[in-house]
DNA sequence: GTTGACTCCGTATCAGGGTACGGAGTTTAG
DNA sequence: CTAAACTCCGTACCCTGATACGGAGTCAAC
């Protein structure tokens, strides 16, 4: 049967091979491993390293949260596990909070632009050329 | 009266002096004015550009699509404008759902770690480990 | 035993939105 | 007049998550 190479890893864990180096070169994998000549060969648990990190990743996990969540994984800290989740969920909150207030102001801005006739300054520029506070803080 | 020089507007504005550079450099402010010897003199004009950025920035504007508001602004252009915004809200709207999906996932994970006794495997470590398929798509 | 595909490794580049640095010139307050 | 503070300008660097490139080595098939 074939070896695992980062070629056939890479392609079962859909990321590009350069992917794969680079999680080696941020330690989210290893790089030490048998190899068969000059080639590394790669195992099952990596692959199921690289779908943890891809699943991590749809969470809105960073790469440094994700070597974090990794060796929990190792360790099965609970605990841990869960202050980051928890960490994450409220800067997902916090997030969705600013979209909100975004989308509400697009959709104000484009629906009194549809209101308005034309002698008038268009009220999405306008608002935007206004001096006024209007300050969302900026993201 | 004080002459508005490049340090003064960047207080006013609230950005950094490297910031009017760099947007003078991306053409979203004149580099080119009036001088008082060697030095740049700005006017009431180049704050309210700035302001301006700074609230479609927001609005979650890139400086590229604010490049182009900054010129529909000069024209009036209000079908332009409208246009703009609205494929701003599209993506915007986009985001709210993938983020809204994402926060779903980790307050499922976080009430079920909470749930279970520690001799099973921690759920949200477990999940991510899982080999089926998760796969909200990555951001 | 050669050709084509793959791998190794280091380094460079991308996008986006800036920030930092350094040396020289200028301005302004005291 | 002098010293501090500011400005100019060019260039380099930050972060994140990759992607690209190039030359050399290697492996597998025919």
């Amino acid at each position: 049967m074939k070896p695992l190479t980062i070629g056939t890893l890479a392609k079962s864990a859909g990321v590009g091979v350069e992917t794969i180096r680079y999680y080696q070169r941020r330690g989210l994998l290893s790089d030490k491993g048998p190899r068969r000549g000059a080639y590394r060969i790669y195992e099952s648990g990596d692959l199921a390293r690289l779908r943890f990190i891809r699943r991590a990743q749809a969470l809105g996990f960073s790469l440094d949260e994700i070597g974090d969540l990794l060796s929990l994984d190792e360790t099965d800290d609970r605990a841990e596990a869960r202050a980051l989740a928890q960490a994450r969920l409220g800067e997902v909150e916090k997030r969705l909070r600013q979209l909100q207030e975004i989308r509400d102001a697009l959709k104000g801005l484009i629906a009194c632009c549809e209101h308005t006739e034309s002698p008038a300054p268009c009220p999405i520029l306008h608002t935007l050329a206004e001096n006024d506070e209007l300050d969302t803080h900026a993201r």
